[in-house]
Formats: C-alpha cells, structure tokens, sequence
RNA sequence: CGCGGGGUGGAGCAGUUCGGUAGCUCGUCGGGCUCAUAACCCGAAGGUCAUAGGUUCAAAUCCUGUCCCCGCAA
C-alpha cells in the first residue's frame, strides 16, 4: 500500500518513523516550507523533513495545496492513503478526496473533544485528568471526521505540556499502527463524532497564553504547567515580560490583590483569587535566560505596589 | 546582514553616563542563640570584573578586535 505522510513538528516524525519501522511503502512526505527561524533568521527545516532526508524519502514542501501541481504530483505519487499528523494545512478536498483508502489523521485528544491545534496544552489548561490519541478518517471540517481508534493517556496532577507531548507521541504510534493494520484488513469500523460533545483547542496565541492571576490559583497552576515548557505562560512586571515554566499551589493564605507578590525566606508567592496564591518557581526573564524565581528577586528589589499583571 | 539583552566570587543583580583596584540579596563554611527551625546574631572563605590588544599615572568603567550566552519575532 503506497502510503503518502504529511506532518511538520517532531510529534510528527513519530508516525512517520512507525510506518518506516513497519516497512510501510512511503512514497512522499509533505511538510511545511524551511522558514526563517530562530536568532539571526537561519532557514531551519521542519524535524519531519530532516527525518525523511536521514531515510531517503522525498520530501515536498508546497507552499500551497490548492495548485495543479499539487495534484500532477498525487497523480505521479499515486498514494492510496495518506496519513497526516500535525502537517499544519488543511486539506482540500480534491487531496481528501484522492486515495483510494481516504485520508487519515492522528490527533492529539479524544475527539469529539479538543478538536483544533493546541489538544495538548488546553487539556491540561481545562484540568483535565484524561486524553488521549484518536484516528479518524479526515473531513473537510477540521477534526471532524469518523473516529476510527482511539486510546486513552492519564494526565498526572503535576503533568506539563512537555511530559504529556511525549506521552501522546509515544501512545500516537500504537493508535497509528492498530489504524494501519485495520485499513489493510478491512476491519475498521468508523464512528461518527457526537457533536453535542465537541470542544475546541483554539491557536495559541501572545493574547491567550497571558496568566489571569484573578482566577483560583488551580486555574493558574494548571495553566502555566499546561503551557510549559513551550510557548510558556506568560505575565508581566514592571514593563518587563516573564514566562514562568514552573509553579506549585501554595496552601498559604495571604490577603493581597491579584498578581501581588510575596517574597519569604524560600518562596515567591503570588496572589490569586480568594486569597489563595500560588508559589513560582521557574521563570524567565525577557532579555534572560531560565532561572528559579527566588534567584531573580535576590537580584531585584520590588515594593509592596508591585504586581504580575498582563503589561 | 530581522530586532534586542547580556557575560562582575557558587546563584541572581548593582557599579560602566562623570576612569581611581569591587558592592547588594542569597548560598557555602565556622561559631552563637533557641525546645526547635527554612528564623535570628556574629564571623570567614571565595572574584585575573568573558577574552586579546590599545589609551592613561590609573580601566569592570574609555577605544578596537574576538569568543560565548540569552530573549523577541517567525
């Protein structure tokens, strides 16, 4: 079966390698154009692009996929199912529409929930204590299409969009190999997504990743976990701007308004809601590189009117 | 040549504008107080101020070159 993948960031490159591994027919890999990346604006290549290379696949990075050329090259191709996790496009439908086992995607939650870009992040964000990788048959609608299989993953209370990242690409590989073995023999058996039950991890974004220290500091506990250690929870404090990579809820009770900041002997505390105030660990200064939050106040004095707030 | 910040005892910073051999908050070590302590008191160790060269009576501080680190943006 002549399998084309498409996939971008480095969750990607764990389906691709388990259809190598498998000896699946890779024919092509589509990925996201090298763009302009990091300090000094080297073009860097997408960790699937770099893994195809290493193995010999030929690798296609369209800018767009509503071209005729796209379609010459499916038609030279001729794959009879693709496979997309995390390739960062829609598809059009014609591409939908191509293989003779249809198109196949790996995502990140258990669908009909956290449909979108950001599943990892937000399910822990939402304090969810369970998600999950599923496979469906794509739609044109994103996220929506028949659930084929799908498989749970338990969060842990302390659990960060990091550790969860590996997790899922690790659960991601047997939910891609299970689909797989199903298409070739015939036995899936595709369900249609309960729409009543549909969320949505919307992009992260500067304006949604901003801490709101007005909410309880489990709200704030698990946000900033949930977006750790990338892009990061971010706040801001006398005109300089933070991430802070790490927290614990704080049992403490201080009386002080939101985003206060209260430095003992060992902590860094910061004031939520009710009183309730969460201890900051890690953080990183703009301009600065990663450091404990004790280190940073050791070295900057604050006054009693400082407050973490959104700049 | 995308924008910007920075390299000062183990950590985080100040000092650099207006040159005169180094300071703060911690940590470490020793001692003391205490029922006890992450608290408090006393004391100590620890720095070629990234590096090379230049200017000067004198450079962390001025000039020039080099190396390294980091944030943003994408």
């Amino acid at each position: 079966m002549k399998i084309l993948f498409m996939g971008t960031p480095e969750f990607s490159v764990a389906s691709l390698d388990t259809m190598v591994k498998n000896n699946y027919d890779v024919v092509g890999v589509f990925t996201q154009p090298d763009k302009p990346k990091g300090r000094g604006h080297k073009l860097l290549s997408s960790p699937v692009k770099i893994y195809a290379l290493e193995h010999n696949i030929k690798v296609y990075q369209p800018t767009t996929l509503k071209d005729n050329a796209v379609l010459d090259l499916l038609k030279e191709l001729s794959p009879e199912l693709i496979v997309v996790t995390a390739y960062g496009k829609l598809l059009p439908k014609y591409v939908l529409d191509f293989p003779k086992y249809g198109c196949i995607n790996i995502h990140a939650s258990l669908l009909p929930k956290l449909r979108g870009t950001a599943p990892i992040q937000w399910s822990i964000i939402n304090g969810d204590t369970k998600t999950g990788i599923t496979s469906m048959y794509m739609a044109q609608k994103l996220d929506a299409g028949d659930i084929l299989i799908a498989k749970e993953c338990d969060i842990s209370p302390d659990e960060t969009a990091s550790s969860l990242h590996d997790k899922l690409m690790e659960l991601s590989t047997s939910v891609l190999k299970e689909t797989l073995f199903k298409v070739e023999n015939n036995t899936l058996e595709p369900k249609v997504q309960n729409e009543s039950l549909v969320s949505y991890a919307s992009l992260l974004t500067n304006e949604n990743t901003v801490i709101d220290f007005n909410k309880s500091n489990e709200e704030v506990y698990n946000f900033i976990r949930g977006l750790s250690l990338f892009p990061a929870a971010k706040t801001c404090l006398n005109d300089v701007n933070f991430k802070m990579l790490s927290s614990l809820i704080s049992d403490e009770i201080i009386d002080k308004p939101a985003g206060s900041i209260t430095i003992t002997k060992k902590k860094v505390l910061v004031s939520c809601k009710n009183k309730s105030c969460i201890e900051i660990l890690e953080l990183v200064p703009k301009g600065s590189k990663k450091m404990r939050a004790t280190d940073y106040f050791n070295g900057h004095k604050i006054n009693e009117m400082d407050r973490f707030n959104e700049c």
